[in-house]
DNA sequence: CTCCCTATTTACTCCGACATATTATGGGCG
DNA sequence: CGCCCATAATATGTCGGAGTAAATAGGGAG
């Protein structure tokens, strides 16, 4: 990679600065290189990255900084380095796949359509189990905000951006009735990468997005206390999401 | 390296005498005790870690070691860094709870009975649909891999070191059979938290192990192809180990 | 042919300096 | 008197070099 490359990619990234945002430094970009290789194939479980001083020639860059970057790697389980044996890419099953930043380095590039299908069958067993305990544990407070949530939907659409905010939140509102950590930080992620691709796809092929699913129905069922209803209705949303992207995939 | 080995290491490296420290890992050992820290609740979110140079002396450690300590508890969501704003514990919600490292420094010190029931809650809705999907998808191979280990287990109780290698095993082996990387990665670092936590209370208390499971009705229903049998055969698994732990811990 | 020892390679750690970004402060202007 | 902008202070970010430890490879001795 060039220093021209390099700078653009740093650029870029503080142009998608975010207000609460860690704010990405250099060696943030660098993990982020790396990492988007690693994820999209281009470095294989097993391949060594050449030395500290020849990557760091090559990127141009100091040490410090693809140290840094391999500390972020190597905390997510990408790689390992060992004296003399140098840093190795570790084979899949010990890469933190859940880690949000690892899930945004696997759909920058390509992403695997069997991973794709991975994450969404695991959304389709934890979303709805997570609504059956929102109908359980909700109080009046979760059923406001799930409440303003669903008005928000019905005023703007999905296309917008306000309307996905309103989807967010809804969702987030009853991963919070949940009263369970694990399950929110599980969920929030996978939720958030889902929906990252999906809005991709569609947004790339410009497809007709199917008619607006009824989170009433899921809502109903969580205010009256029931949780089959609740993880049905659910059921329900998370296939249409599924049909969605499906059809936006194999096309 | 074991825990105990590596505590004692950041105890020689705070006390230290001599200026030329341990070769081994120091920013691994001054993660691991900077996420305990944070993870007991020694410091609590929105509390900034006093400066670079002032922790780094205060632990007798360098500036560099020090900095990739903290790029390590960045990767994985427990503090941010500003320059001139310092380096805060960020909120949990941000927290990577479900990080094999970050599970692990949750479980170093008392861990709060909340968040290991929220692991279990999750564990509950995840194997059990695992089961299923491994009855619908396991082949000859995943099959043999299973009775193998079943035959390990009766051989050895679950009191010994190779008796859980192969309960863990045989969880593993259906794992593979859903041929989901996601549902692998996650299940087998909540396993293995979960298994660590409960082992460590029944040691600790010398509680009698209730009777071995009945895997071998998991493993019937998987060879029969029978999703709904052996997601139920599995719910039971999950309810006796929370049974176990809840028991370890309420008293 | 086997085993041990040396030597090289590589990551790990430390250091001191400079660059950069953010906050705070103080002065100028309306 | 109060608001705004420029400047200074401070902590993080980046840099390159030096020295240490460890693991592999290669050579020598038995």
């Amino acid at each position: 990679m060039t220093e021209a490359e390099l700078s653009k990619e740093i650029s870029a990234v503080k142009a998608a600065e975010e207000p609460r945002g860690p704010g990405r430094r250099l060696h943030g970009a660098i993990a982020h290189k790396l990492g988007t290789d690693i994820l999209s194939g281009k470095y294989a479980p097993g391949d060594v990255l050449s030395g500290e001083v020849a990557f760091a020639e090559e990127l141009q860059v100091s040490r410090s900084a693809y140290r840094e970057a391999i500390q972020v790697l190597t905390a997510k389980g990408l790689v390992a380095s060992r004296p003399k044996a140098g840093t190795r890419v570790l084979p899949r099953d010990r890469w933190n796949l859940l880690d949000p930043e690892v899930l945004g380095w696997a759909f920058a590039g390509e992403p695997d359509i069997e991973f794709v299908r991975s994450l969404f069958e695991l959304r389709a067993i934890v979303e709805p189990a997570a609504a059956r305990l929102a109908a359980q544990r909700r109080d009046k407070a979760d059923l406001k905000a799930m409440k303003t949530a669903l008005a928000e939907m019905r005023r703007h659409t999905l296309t917008t951006e306000a309307g996905r905010a309103a989807d967010r939140d809804f969702h987030a509102a009853i991963l919070h009735a949940t009263r369970n950590q694990a399950l929110m930080v599980l969920s929030a992620s996978i939720g958030a990468a889902v929906n990252w691709t999906t809005q991709f796809k569609l947004r790339a092929r410009a497809l007709p997005r199917s008619p607006i699913p009824d989170h009433t129905k899921v809502y109903d069922a969580i205010a009256a206390g029931d949780g089959e209803g609740a993880a049905e209705a659910m059921n329900v949303l998370v296939d249409l999401a599924l049909e969605d992207t499906r059809s936006a995939m194999t096309s």
